[in-house]
DNA sequence: CTGAAAGCGCTTACAG
DNA sequence: CTGAAAGCGCTTACAG
């Protein structure tokens, strides 16, 4: 229609050179008056690239999976990039879907993990796609794994609690070997024991509970330990999601918080601010963008992302929640 | 390498007929041994099929949304489609971004909206790439919309409070006249206006309350009413998040709930349950997966879905925020 | 039952 | 500066 050839037309559209100033105007006009837009199947068939990256999550629907897509997409579409959703949840808790090659091949430029441990088998396939990979919390072996340092966050939360006059502190967040896919959750764990001992307190066993990280499951399993006798005067959680069902837990329970209980957890989750619950806040949305453009640069490039881990600050929220153990003024 | 041609190994692969058992048995294994799988990007070019749907949303990171994302991206894989997802959440809350021609042409093969209000152009962008689209939440003019009864479910809520014995009913949940892109809450408001009147109720004009929808706002714009005097004895929230911020300010101000103060919302959000929210029970996830059935069948069909509004049923649930009005037994 | 050829809609050397 | 031709990796008639 405008009386040139489809290679002028892809070089106009394209903004390549080569292309005189009129004929350009002209495609351009007349592209626009039929919104003409380039197929991106066929473009991809020929390119190579689809400008499409993989988000793989455990679950969707929850707050940091959620918070971490849409910082994704936004990310990758300012770039003029797409983000194609995988969602392993499983029909339990303690399993997850597998990710395979027909999810990834010749259909994605590259991956974003959001705290999924992936299997060798799986990491050998996006080896073998030649697919660059960035991590978000759970690392993935020789990739780049954008993260907090679970160990400092969680001593913070430990440490503030003990500056408090806190010495008898229980924890709600293990989670059984079994569902090593979702998340290592040793190193809060631990960071929690070490901090303790470190203070010279000790880790009552049966104050440190299992939990499938829900508002729910935490609110449930406190109930014991918080009517038991004695009690801990502080519970740290290792997401504000346990950390709001142990403080309902509380509420029922007649306890007073922080007079009777001190509460903190680990995110800043939406609803901790309103509910003033102290907490050692991370910046999930940021760790989206960062995995992004290290995603982007690498697609840029041809370089896979830089290998070394992103560790992302994190810092000490103290709302209402926490305050002087009972008896310390 | 099955010493086959291409055009055997893809009837192969695909499990059409016409092609001898042996045959089909050795592309099967050469194919597994090669990890083959066919380009879908070729595959698209020829079929003018994506097997992708394109999940538009204002807010990707708000619980209702990431729930129907979720839910969506299940139902379409099990069916051997994928999401790609689009969050049009813009800088300001009153507007957002257009949906864009070519974040759909030839990318996607049908349209899932989130509650979100469509301009005409849209509509005509969408009609003219002849995709099916299917609208959950916000009805899209001349689309089928998988939604439930705002109106009867808002009824259902003040209903409950009414029957309670309160009469000083305050609501949460208006939003200006600007932000019609994102919802439109005025069925809610009609209805609890209408409910009210009808069992001969004053709606005191300064309790009925505006809220960007979330429970910060709502904890901070109920303030002044809440310790106002008089006050009302039960407030209606048009989403469950709203009601957790209004309850979190009674409980500043040192209002019993519901002795002193009953709250009432929307939706049967994840932790309503932990924290004894009543609601109005939606459920989000089978609105997600019945939108996402019906853009697969006019997939499979070649015919639009039909064209009528498919209304989920939602239900009352009592739980602790709720009691009778002061004053009645 | 199987293969050769055309074509899906672009981009990219290669000529001119 | 512009066009004709080849090719990206499949699927689909059409022969045989």
């Amino acid at each position: 229609m405008a009386g040139v050839s489809v290679a002028t037309v892809s070089r106009a559209l394209r903004g390549l050179d080569r292309v005189s100033p009129q004929t350009r105007q002209r495609v351009l006009e007349v592209a626009e008056e039929l919104h003409y837009v380039a197929s991106p199947t066929a473009t991809s068939l020929v390119s190579g690239r689809t400008r499409v990256v993989a988000v793989v999550a455990p679950f969707l629907s929850r707050w940091y999976f959620a918070t971490l897509v849409s910082a994704i997409e936004k990310e990758l579409r300012a770039h003029d990039h797409h983000a194609i959703l995988f969602d392993l949840e499983d029909d339990t808790y303690s399993s997850r879907l597998p990710l395979t090659q027909n999810m990834l091949w010749k259909r994605v430029d590259g991956v974003i993990t959001l705290d999924v441990a992936m299997t060798p088998d799986e990491v050998a396939l996006v080896d073998r796609l030649g697919l660059p990979l960035v991590a978000i919390g759970a690392p993935v072996p020789g990739r780049t794994c954008v993260r907090i340092d679970d160990h400092a966050t969680m001593r913070t939360a430990v440490e503030h609690l003990i500056g408090l006059g806190h010495e008898l502190i229980g924890y709600i967040g293990d989670v059984p070997e079994d569902v090593a896919h979702i998340r290592a959750p040793r190193d809060r764990l631990d960071a929690f024991v070490e901090t303790m001992r470190a203070a010279g307190l000790d880790v009552v066993e049966e104050w440190v509970l299992g939990s499938d990280w829900t508002a729910q499951s935490a609110a449930t399993g406190s109930t014991a330990v918080l009517s038991g006798e004695p009690r801990p005067t502080a519970v740290v959680a290792a997401s504000d999601e346990m950390a709001i069902g142990v403080r309902e837990t509380a509420r029922r329970l007649g306890l007073r918080v922080p007079e009777d209980l001190s509460i903190i957890g680990i995110d800043d989750f939406v609803l901790s601010d309103v509910l003033g619950l102290s907490t050692v806040r991370q910046d999930v949305a940021a760790q989206g963008r960062t995995a992004a453009s290290l995603v982007l640069g690498a697609l840029g490039s041809g370089e896979p992302p830089e290998t070394d881990d992103v560790v992302m600050p994190t810092r000490l929220v103290v709302r209402e929640s926490t305050g002087p153990a009972p008896g310390v003024s």
